[in-house]
DNA sequence: CGTTTGACTACGC
DNA sequence: CGCGTAGCCAAAC
């Protein structure tokens, strides 16, 4: 648990997160956030905003070396984040479709197949962390389409 | 030390 | 479903 907002500890949690990412799926900035603790004074609500930036944020900052999977961590939208035309992106995408996840026409990544379910829940008690919300799904398939 | 920008989202139209 | 706007924080200028 981390009482004050400190990103120092923020940071280092948001890339152990991310490495518990299996390859060929992809997370959002707000799940992963939605997995870490609130600090306090901070409601749950503004906090899912919050945490996404401040996600975002840490992984601008992820090491080289440290063999955090960044590329796998993307927008709510199912999109690459990063500045489109950008090194980055370019390589963010290769990287993921090198892992067997493909982009639609729209550049986008269909979360019904490819969405982290997120950690092992042995794995998120272990390091007191919470059950990641569900990823927001696009369009959202009927599960039953009542026929009748 | 004030301003601007950014790997975000939710919400309204 | 797509586009624009508002909110909020930290890091970079």
């Amino acid at each position: 648990m981390w009482n004050p907002p400190d990103p120092k500890t923020f940071n280092p949690m948001v890339w152990m997160i991310a490495k518990q990412i299996p390859e060929g799926q992809v997370s959002t900035y707000g799940q992963i956030a939605s997995i870490i603790p609130p600090p306090e004074g901070v409601a749950p609500p503004d906090y899912r905003r919050l945490g996404a930036r401040w996600v975002g944020t840490a992984m601008n900052a992820t090491p080289a070396n440290e063999g955090v999977p960044w590329q796998r961590v993307i927008n709510s939208k199912g999109e690459i984040s990063l500045p489109a035309g950008t090194p980055g992106a370019h390589q963010q995408r290769t990287l993921l479709e090198a892992e067997g996840v493909e982009f639609d026409d729209k550049d986008r990544v269909n979360f019904e197949h490819f969405g982290w379910d997120g950690p092992d829940e042995t794995w998120l008690k272990k390091h007191g962390l919470f059950t990641p919300r569900p990823i927001k799904k696009s369009g959202g398939k009927p599960q039953q389409p009542k026929l009748l």
